[in-house]
DNA sequence: GTCTACGCTTGCAGGACTGCACACGTCAGC
DNA sequence: GCTGACGTGTGCAGTCCTGCAAGCGTAGAC
């Protein structure tokens, strides 16, 4: 069978179990304060920056009725602001503010802090090897488009 | 820099990236049946069995009051079933159907067809140590609690 | 046998998300 | 300038989830 030639398989599936639960613990203190739809906004605001309402409901896949009212709750929230649009006066540019780029920031730098401590738990001498290999798995991957990683809020 | 004497971190990071977004692309046509916190539910009666409808509820973190509704709507989905539990006349225990098995082994067979996937883009000769490197991860990071695995469905 | 604690369910109340239909102002083609 | 399409916001309706309070039957201690 195709599966059993790669049993390496195995091997990656106990380690993305692993890492999965490193991204689940570092983004749980981030949903005490906001939602798992509105930390992906805040996911793609940060990411990609600045973009019209339309735009960012497309790109999360909901209805710009729908996504309005998600704004107006993250912008009472004090996550994001609305602006209007210099280059038409029907669009508006939705934003991050600073509080939810420190957001978005404490969450991306606990799962680098959680990532360091597990390599400190690798032989120093194999480190260099194992970057190679999880660097060689990532190519082979492909580079994920930023919309699916969403689901889980990147 | 603490940092910089990890820089091996990138790699792992960028990794990390990568099986996120199997992980969410995997789950997704699941989500359309059943939402994130049904999907939750099942993982945990699938990965451990049957289980006491209270004690389910403190492993998801949630009230029993809450929790029983929920399973009304599962039981109702046809997802889990509810039967009187043999140890007391006051509990009440918790099941899959089978329909509910095969919906998280669609999710977990998705997921490894797409390792599988990855694992082809990589050099033949190259698997090997690319395994053992994930292995030695995956040993430094420590068995995952299930419950940390929860957020996003294991 | 009584009395308390337990396990589950239901009533009540509210927030977040969903989509559909519709209204309003704006832009662009004619 | 008129007209139709576009971008956004609002009304309405519904699901799922949340917690707190109260009720009911059961189990176990005394």
């Amino acid at each position: 069978m195709a599966q059993r030639q790669f049993s390496e398989v195995d091997a990656v599936v106990v380690a993305s179990r692993a890492l999965l639960a490193i991204v689940a613990r570092t983004i749980a203190p981030a949903l005490e304060q906001v939602s798992l739809q509105q930390f992906r906004v805040l996911v793609l605001l940060v990411g990609a920056g600045p973009d019209r309402l339309g735009s960012l409901a497309a790109r999360l896949d909901a209805v710009p009725s729908t996504f309005s009212r998600a704004i107006d709750r993250m912008e009472h929230g004090g996550w994001v602001t609305r602006r209007p649009s210099p280059d038409s006066r029907r669009e508006v540019i939705v934003e991050t503010t600073e509080r939810g780029r420190a957001l978005v920031q404490s969450v991306t730098d606990a799962r680098r802090r959680e990532l360091v401590r597990v390599l400190e738990g690798v032989e120093p001498s194999r480190r260099q090897a194992l970057a190679a290999a999880f660097e060689e798995f990532a190519t082979a991957a492909g580079e994920p488009a930023v919309e699916d990683l969403l689901p889980f809020g990147g």
